[in-house]
DNA sequence: ACTTTTGTTTCTGTCAATAGAAACATTACT
DNA sequence: AGTAATGTTTCTATTGACAGAAACAAAAGT
């Protein structure tokens, strides 16, 4: 079986906590902030923050930005549909 | 929020097939097969074979390999839970 | 149309993960 | 105890993601 598939089979039945756990154990420190950054940049681009802005705030370069945005082309990526359910939770709090 | 947590947050709603799709999405091809090459290690561990024969098997350094005992010898180990469950999955069908 | 802002690509250099190889440590076997 | 097998660490070199900076492209505002 492909070894991603197994992963992502384990982990849909983990509960948020013991894929925090998991991710933790399996990812180095970098990569655990390598993937906190692009997570950010996919958020802040959703919100409509231009690139030279994200860029200047997070301390990341265009080049990494860039590859967020053509995630978020995609209009069936699930990271998009992610962002925009935690972006509805939040305004749904602060409205 | 921390964004990790956020993101777990977010894949523990998803079924196995949309945290594939997340994967892919998120990560590099080679960051992909990293981290299956890191499970295969985890496996092949759990089951026993030695370090010397994962690495020529899986064509990785021993480095990686040692990382990987690390990671298993915490016995409360996710990965390790994880591990067991599919060795055990495996040997009901197969016994 | 011209200018400004924003998005995208490209170039060189840097850094972390890790390959490859060897050395050292520990354990198992006799 | 001595030897072989296995686990772990350490060294140098390599590689991919990405920073920093600049160039180019497209869109928006005037």
């Amino acid at each position: 079986m492909n070894e991603i598939k197994e992963i992502s089979n384990s982990i849909s039945k983990l509960s948020a906590e013991e894929i925090n756990a998991f991710l933790a154990e399996i990812l180095t420190e970098n990569e655990i902030s390598t993937l906190s950054n692009r997570w950010r940049i996919l958020k802040m681009l959703n919100q409509n923050f231009s690139q030279r802005d994200i860029a200047s705030k997070l301390n990341v370069s265009l080049c990494k930005i860039t590859r967020g945005a053509k995630i978020l082309k995609n209009k069936n990526a699930i990271s998009l549909r992610l962002i925009k359910e935690i972006e509805n939770e939040y305004n749904k709090i602060t409205r």
